[in-house]
DNA sequence: ATGTGC
């Protein structure tokens, strides 16, 4: 079903060299003057309202290139891909030959999907919800927890993540919260994408969060962030795929969290700093590219993009983290409330960061990985449920899939005065949502976004994907 | 996404 601006917005691609046919909910986008005429694959399902915007993103996207060598080699985008801030259509994935483009990962670095299950009904959870709610806002909300650690221990969260970080915790555990626990977070590391362990550089790192001496008080790890971002509980409601549920421990009726988080401010930094190296770096003399996406050409300046590399990992590093101590201080207080739970990890796996796929690159920005056989995390609005899948390996989408339901109105648009302020409308009905701020509640609204259930299909139907859970929200914190 | 902001 294609709109009549749908038709106008696709006849001005073409006259710019973009050649758009749609078949079966895959819009696709071939570039003419691009290097090996890269396809752009934009899956829409039946009916979904294609965002000009976005898919302007997506093919200049598509077209950047470097003129001492580098190239985009394919490009797609998942049904919940949207318009993004940053130039960058939120849900592109970008496959890339000699180069590496820090913009296209933004500063957004290693946002991410973390899920547990725990054996706990229902029932017994809604029984010491109010205590349990207290200490858990206490612990995200309020800093009444303490993850100081000393210098070492910093350093190695940096440099290697979670084995860094708990090499060094290990051997020094100054987290008092921590240390009845380092054997099961040793093992759950198995269960974390690249071990949650990339090689980061502590000179990279924000300088005030890396002491010579002493110990660190971040205020900013384990805790959630904004936007999109969340701690929920939730209950497996469905299970579709029992084979790979019971390989994977999940069972119907279990209790869950799911986090959604990043490398916070720590992401900002090292983004922001990177992005606008890239584009100093550009040679004086040589045109923009049109994008303003400026790529590090790895044929001119091999260090420089190793050099990205090191200090984008070093923010991933960071995010890795940040979800496991909000896993962690959450895992604690349940064994608190509600006695000795094992709540063991399912998975958790990065959104946006840059990864080898054999000599070339993936940026997937508001995308996650799905190679065959391994779990993948996608939340829906609050109110609506999440899914547990197993990736399917589609090379067509480069191995990817969504990251969520997709946004189908901004932050400032829901918040807006005079915006819809009604509870049914909002769809806010029945969500029990524990923040501080209520404004939180109308810029995440249901209504903020677009359906789960079609994005969700879509992917089933194109192969990338197959649903192994379903998991619905019993209540969800928000910063 | 970000101790946000037309």
């Amino acid at each position: 079903m294609q709109s009549k601006n749908l038709s106008r917005l696709l006849r001005a691609l073409s006259r710019q060299g973009l050649n758009v046919s749609y078949q079966n909910g895959v819009y696709s986008v071939r570039l003419d003057n691009a290097f090996e005429s890269p396809t752009a694959e934009v899956l829409l399902p039946e009916g979904f309202a294609v965002e000009g915007k976005a898919l302007k993103q997506l093919a200049s996207l598509a077209t950047v290139s470097h003129p001492s060598g580098g190239e985009v080699t394919r490009v797609c985008a998942t049904p919940d891909f949207h318009p993004g801030d940053a130039g960058v259509a939120i849900g592109s994935i970008v496959q890339t030959k000699n180069m590496v483009i820090p913009a296209a990962v933004g500063s957004d670095i290693n946002c991410g999907m973390r899920l547990h299950v725990a054996d706990l009904s229902l029932e017994e959870f809604l029984s010491q919800r109010n205590h349990f709610v207290e200490l858990m806002k206490g612990d995200y909300f309020l800093g009444t927890r303490d993850v100081s650690m000393d210098a070492v221990t910093a350093r190695g969260m940096f440099q290697h993540g979670i084995l860094g970080w708990l090499s060094a915790m290990t051997a020094n555990p100054l987290g008092s919260f921590v240390a009845s626990n380092f054997e099961q977070l040793w093992q759950e590391c198995d269960n974390v994408y690249l071990s949650g362990s990339l090689e980061g550089n502590i000179n990279y790192a924000p300088p005030e969060l890396v002491p010579k001496t002493g110990i660190v008080r971040d205020g900013e790890l384990a805790t959630i962030g904004g936007g999109n971002h969340f701690v929920e509980i939730q209950i497996v409601e469905r299970v579709e795929d029992k084979s790979a549920a019971y390989s994977w421990g999940i069972k119907e009726g279990q209790l869950a969290f799911m986090i959604h988080s990043g490398s916070r401010s720590v992401g900002k930094y090292i983004g922001g700093m990177w992005r606008d190296r890239a584009w100093k770096a550009w040679q004086i003399g040589t045109a923009y590219p049109n994008s303003r996406l400026f790529p590090l050409s790895n044929d001119s300046n091999p260090d420089l993009v190793s050099n990205y590399l090191e200090a984008e990992a070093t923010a991933a590093n960071y995010g890795f983290v940040n979800r496991l101590l909000l896993a962690e201080l959450l895992r604690l207080r349940l064994r608190q409330v509600y006695g000795d739970i094992a709540a063991p990890l399912v998975y958790d796996l990065p959104h946006n960061i840059t990864l080898p796929d054999g000599k070339r690159w993936i940026v997937r920005k508001g995308a996650c990985p799905a190679y065959p056989g391994q779990p993948v995390i996608i939340p829906g609005s609050m109110g609506s449920s999440s899914y547990l899948l197993m990736g399917l390996g589609n090379e067509r989408f480069l191995s990817s899939a969504s990251h969520g339901a997709g946004r189908a109105k901004s932050r400032f648009a829901m918040s807006r005065k005079g915006a819809c302020r009604d509870e049914l409308s909002l769809g806010l009905t029945g969500v029990d949502c524990v923040t501080l701020r209520e404004e939180r509640r109308l810029e995440e609204a249901p209504a903020a976004y677009k359906p789960i259930q079609p994005v969700i299909d879509a992917q089933v139907e194109a192969g990338m994907v197959k649903v192994v859970a379903r998991l619905k929200p019993i209540l969800t914190f928000k910063a």
